[in-house]
DNA sequence: CACGCATCTTTACACTGTCAAGATACAAGC
DNA sequence: GCTTGTATCTTGACAGTGTAAAGATGCGTG
C-alpha cells in the first residue's frame, strides 16, 4: 500500500511529487520542502534519496524525458515509412510542448544535454530524445539510398533538431501569435522539414 | 561622477552590476542581493527604482537585448543584398549566444516573449531582434519580387526564426558535440537558410 | 528656511537549500 | 529471541534569498 512509507518507495514518491507540482503550479514553485510536504515526510528525508537538490531535478527531467520519448517513438512506430516517421517526431516534439509549456522550460533551464551528433560516435550518456531523431534519421537515408558525406548528414541531423526544438521553444514562449491554428498547421508539415 | 551616489545613476549601476554577475558567475547567482551590494549600497535599495526582482530581471534582459541587437543590425548594414542579410543575421544570432551562452539562458529562460508573426500585424511590445528578422524577410521578398500569401510568409518567418533560435539553444547546451568547426560552419551558411 | 519627496538604511519575516545530530525501524547474525 | 547494524526519517540549526514596513537622509521647490 502507499501509506506504509518509511520504508518502500519514497524516492519514486518524491518524484511523481515534483512532476505534480510543476503540474500544477509551474516549475518555478518546485522546491525540495514543498516536495517533501506532498509526500507527508521532513524537509530532509530526501537527502537520504538524493545528495542534491540537482540531483532530484536530475530524475525528475529523466522521468519527464520518460514521456517525451513515448511521445516520439509513437510517432516513429506509427509512421508507414522513416521519412514520414521523421516529420512525425517533429511535429509530435512541437506537439508534446504545446500541450505543456512548463515541461520544456522545466528540462531546458539547465545546460546538461550531451549530445555527439556525428553518425558512428554514439555516447551512452547522449540525450534519448536525439538518438531517436539521429536513428530514423539515418534509417531514412538507407532505406531511400540516399548518398550524403557525414558531414552532410550532420548537417541535416543537425537542422532536423533545430527546427524542431526552436519551434518548440518559440510556441512556449507565453507571448508568441500566429493567425493559423498553430497545432493544426504544424500537422500539415508545412512547418517541419 | 560615479561616486556621488545617494543621488545618481543608481538605477543604471544595478543593470550593469546584474550584467557583470551574470558575465562573470553565471546566471544562476544572479540575486538582488548581491547586485546591491556590489555597488555599495544596502539590499532593500534597488526597491526605490524596481517594485520586483522581475522588475531588475527585466531591465537587465532590455540591457543585454540591446546588446544581442546591435549585433544583428550589423549584420543587415553590412550585406549587401537583403538575401545576404537574412543569412548573416541568423548567423549572428547563432554566434552571439555561442560567445556568451550564459546570456542565452538568462534571456530565455523565462517566458516574456511577445511576437506577432502575421506580417501587417506589429505591435509595440514585439521582441525587437524578431522584428528586425521580420522586416528583413519583408524587404527580401519585395526586392526579389517573390509572390507569398501571407499564411506562406507567417511560416516562412517562423521557420527562420526557429532555425536559429533551435540551433542556438542546442549550442548552448553544454555537452552538444559536432566533429566539425561549429562558428565557421555556421558562417558557410549550410546550416541557415 | 521649511517643507515635501525621492532615495537609501534598518529591521524583520517567511521561505529556501543544506548540514549535523539524533530517533526509528527493518534485516542479519549470533 | 535478542543484539547489532544500517538505511531511513526527524529535529534543529544556519546562511542566503525576496519582500515589506518603518525610519533616516538629503535634495529641490515653495
Amino acid at each position: 500500500m502507499s501509506d506504509s512509507y518509511h520504508h518502500g518507495n519514497l524516492r519514486q514518491a518524491l518524484i511523481d511529487a515534483g512532476v505534480k507540482i510543476i503540474n500544477e503550479n509551474g516549475e518555478e514553485n518546485l522546491s525540495l520542502r514543498k516536495v517533501a510536504a506532498l509526500c507527508n515526510v521532513s524537509h530532509a528525508a530526501p537527502y537520504s534519496h538524493f545528495k542534491d537538490k540537482d540531483e532530484l531535478v536530475e530524475a525528475i527531467k529523466a522521468h519527464v524525458t520518460g514521456q517525451f520519448m513515448t511521445e516520439l517513438e509513437k510517432a516513429v512506430s506509427d509512421a508507414p515509412s522513416s521519412e514520414k516517421a521523421l516529420v512525425d517526431m517533429g511535429r509530435n516534439y512541437v506537439a508534446f510542448f504545446m500541450r505543456r509549456p512548463d515541461y520544456f522550460k522545466f528540462l531546458f533551464s539547465g545546460q546538461n544535454i550531451v549530445a555527439h551528433i556525428q553518425p558512428g560516435k554514439e555516447h551512452p550518456e547522449d540525450y534519448p530524445p536525439f538518438v531517436l531523431l539521429k536513428e530514423t534519421y539515418l534509417k531514412y537515408l538507407s532505406e531511400n539510398k540516399i548518398p550524403r558525406t557525414e558531414e552532410e548528414q550532420e548537417v541535416d541531423i543537425l537542422k532536423l533538431w533545430a527546427s524542431a526544438h526552436g519551434l518548440a521553444s518559440i510556441a512556449c514562449m507565453s507571448g508568441v501569435e500566429v493567425s493559423f491554428d498553430w497545432e493544426k498547421k504544424i500537422s500539415t508539415d508545412e512547418l517541419l522539414r
